[in-house]
DNA sequence: GCTATCTAATTTTTT
DNA sequence: ATTAGATAGC
């Protein structure tokens, strides 16, 4: 076969079975691929080749979980070819963008609200009650994951409800059936639902389905372990016509089962998809060989998996250290130590530290932030999970959409305007009786004058939204800072005792990302802009060039990898999570999930455990994570971490102050609100020990908003003004 | 209607 | 330990 330069420039390099996935053509394949075995390398060639031996880049459509897999995807596509019309997104994404599509096909309105985890659990509490139930005692969060569950499985609220066989169930059934009126009736759709109403479109309507098997004539689907019933449906349906499926990922590192995802899409993939070609991709690029042998012995404990070998040419390298820690304290001060110490001033870039539920990351960060080392959280939802972050977008919703009633309700007395719970109650039953939405019961001025001293708060509110919604409607940033202004937001946020100011900083960190969003998306719309931010997740938001320290957890690990890498908490109860032990499939998946953190390691790994870990609160004795035993003793190496870092350490050093001051969270801007009041029994004249200004004496303390200020005297640097924080003071031991 | 204080419930992972 | 929701007092 003759081939074109360019097209040998994207096989070079490439090992046997990698040239293989990358230039099989036509039809079904399946690559297997064990962690750093180069599978990104191997998508994002295949398309490159595709492209270079003549399908268009717009008939190619690649699949991933995240939209930073998606970005980092995209962007190695153009390195390869240049400007590319190829679809990379999430499979979220793609269906929100596919049903605004042919909204009007489906009977959707295009400018539908998504509903994040948050919204929908407010909709469900309003279906828990309009069931008659009480959210007491059917918690929203428990019905919520029992419907996500059933959506994943493609289960409408009639065929759950016939499944439904013990009382609990059939409640939920009947929640959900409510809840999914409640969604209509604020034309809103759920995650889930945006999968699902994909399924029905391209089942239901065959002139779509047509549409989008001629659009997209190459589908690749990269995480195949981890997708659901429905994200299957969708891939199966797309490609019926022309079998051009290429899917990647390995069932050993299937994480999301309690997500409904389904291994057995990947298990049974040759069964689904006959002439399938598969590829297995063994040879890991990634690791030491310490610490691929390990991983490899740790999966190897799973009974429910076909073995395979995992082999690297790399170098032996340093043995895994298994460390054991005083308490969870000790391990996060160990931590910092010695990333301190492997960094040097150098690059914080190559450093991570994994743990499995993210309380773990407070100690974490506290002694990163007292070691001066910097650090990076990966939770990209907690910032768009703010209150006044969900305020500004609320407001953006209700503009957009008229239906979104949880958003207008939200909103409707923020800032606070004299529309009290009272005369939300009134306004919702007059909506009811009448039929019409709660916006246009705002607009019958007969209504609102009948409801007594609210009426000129909310005839005004009923102007202002006028107002925002005849406004312009781009550039979004312009958008945003007008609603910001108008609704006196801002002035709430930024005068007000508001907290601690970071409020308002957050609100500016949005309008800057909107910023963004409008240099990026020339022809951006408010509807699109919405979407985009209601689907951002956890690793989104990681940014590897930030020169920091990154923290995540095991979940937002996958597909990432670092030379450095550090486990904590690996202990009977947390890493296998006690939630998950009882079952077998479930224990599994805590071991793969385990291997996977191992397997993101390049050169350094260290794995610890506290025999004292805090548990809300309250102090417990641990019990070391049986995984540990499953490593083979060749490739570790156990120590232990002698005396507790940071604080302790600190204390020596000190005469006899009467508390230890952690180097003043105010500093960074990692900042979390702290407990009100005066702390630690402080007085005018205790002495105090700070880490950067040393000894000193507290001339003045009194309280300031929920926090404590103190003038501090240093011995060294003179008096200095304090916001103390309970998160930043401790006691010092008492052998000094 | 708003605010400060008390209480109960919570923590597995997330598109 | 922290936080959301409930309650009471302004």
């Amino acid at each position: 076969m003759i081939q074109s330069t360019s097209q040998q420039h994207l096989l070079e390099n490439l090992t046997c079975a990698q040239h293989t996935a990358v230039t099989h053509r036509d039809g079904p394949l399946l690559v297997l691929a064990g962690p750093g075995s180069g599978k990104t390398r191997v998508i994002t060639h295949r398309v490159a080749y595709l492209m270079a031996t003549g399908v268009q880049g717009e008939h190619i459509l690649a699949l991933t979980f995240t939209n930073k897999a998606a970005a980092e995807m995209r962007s190695r596509v153009i390195g390869l070819v240049g400007a590319a019309k190829t679809t990379i997104c999430t499979f979220h994404s793609l269906c929100a963008r596919l049903l605004r599509e042919f909204a009007e096909e489906l009977s959707l309105t295009p400018n539908f609200s998504i509903f994040d985890r948050a919204d929908s659990l407010a909709a469900l509490r309003e279906a828990t009650q309009q069931s008659g139930l009480d959210p007491k005692n059917w918690p929203p969060a428990a019905t919520c994951e029992k419907i996500s569950r059933a959506k994943s499985k493609l289960l409408r609220p009639a065929e759950y409800q016939e499944r439904a066989n013990d009382f609990y169930t059939k409640q939920v059934a009947k929640i959900y059936r409510r809840y999914q009126q409640v969604l209509e009736s604020n034309s809103a759709l759920d995650f889930d639902d945006l999968l699902l109403r994909m399924v029905d479109a391209l089942r239901e309507n065959e002139s779509i389905r047509r549409q989008l098997a001629g659009r997209y004539r190459y589908i690749l689907i990269d995480e195949y372990q981890d997708t659901n019933q429905a994200q299957y449906v969708i891939g199966r349906v797309l490609c019926r016509d022309h079998q051009n499926i290429c899917a990647t990922g390995d069932p050993d590192q299937s994480i999301y089962g309690w997500r409904g995802a389904d291994i057995s899409n990947i298990l049974d993939f040759e069964r689904d998809f006959p002439q399938t070609k598969i590829v297995r991709l063994e040879q890991n690029y990634r690791s030491t060989k310490h610490i691929l042998a390990a991983a490899d012995r740790l999966i190897k404990a799973n009974k429910l998996r076909r073995d395979k070998k995992l082999w690297t040419e790399n170098p032996e390298g340093e043995k895994i250290e298994v460390v054991c820690c005083a308490d969870g304290r000790a391990e996060a001060g160990y931590v910092a130590e010695r990333i301190a110490e492997y960094v040097q001033g150098g690059s914080y870039n190559d450093v991570a530290i994994f743990y499995r539920v993210n309380s773990l990351s407070r100690p974490l960060e506290q002694a990163l932030r007292s070691a001066g080392v910097p650090y990076q959280m990966v939770r990209g939802v907690a910032f768009y999970a703010r209150k006044e972050i969900k305020d500004v977008l609320a407001y953006l919703r209700a503009i957009v959409n008229p239906n979104d009633e949880l958003s207008l309700l939200r909103i409707i007395n923020v800032p606070a305007r004299k529309i009290g719970a009272k005369t939300v109650q009134a306004l919702r039953e007059h909506s009811r009786r009448s039929g019409a939405t709660i916006r246009e019961t705002l607009a019958t001025p007969g209504i609102i004058a009948g409801l007594g001293r609210a009426a000129g708060p909310l005839k005004q509110f009923a102007v202002l939204l006028d107002e925002l919604v005849n406004g312009p409607q781009r550039p979004v940033q312009k958008v945003l800072e007008r609603v910001i202004r108008r609704t006196n937001l801002e002035a709430e946020y930024s005068t007000d005792r508001h907290k601690d100011g970071t409020a308002m900083d957050n609100i500016n960190e949005l309008i800057s990302s909107a910023a963004q969003y409008d240099k990026d998306n020339p022809e951006g719309n408010l509807e699109d802009y919405l979407q985009q931010t209601s689907l951002v997740c956890d690793v989104d938001s990681f940014d590897p060039s930030q020169g920091a320290v990154a923290m995540m957890t095991l979940h937002a690990a996958k597909g990432l990898e670092f030379p450095v890498v550090f486990m904590v908490g690996l202990e009977d109860g947390l890493l296998p999570h006690s939630r998950a032990a009882e079952n077998r499939s479930e224990l599994e998946e805590e071991r793969r999930l385990c291997f996977v953190g191992m397997t993101r390691a390049q050169r350094r790994l260290v794995m610890s455990y506290a025999r004292y870990r805090q548990v809300r609160g309250s102090t417990n004795r641990t019990v070391a994570s049986g995984f540990l035993a499953e490593l083979p003793a060749e490739s570790v190496r156990h120590c232990q971490c002698e005396v507790s870092a940071g604080t302790e350490s600190l204390a020596k050093l000190v005469k006899t102050p009467d508390a230890l001051l952690q180097r003043s969270s105010r500093e960074g801007s990692n900042r979390r609100a702290g407990r009100s009041g005066f702390v630690a029994g402080l007085i005018e004249g205790s002495s105090v020990y700070h880490p950067r200004y040393g000894l000193g004496k507290i001339e003045q303390i009194g309280r300031f908003g929920k926090f404590t200020r103190a003038v501090i005297d240093f011995e060294e640097t003179g008096p200095q003004t304090m916001m103390l924080e309970y998160a930043d003071l401790h006691k010092p031991t008492s052998e000094m």
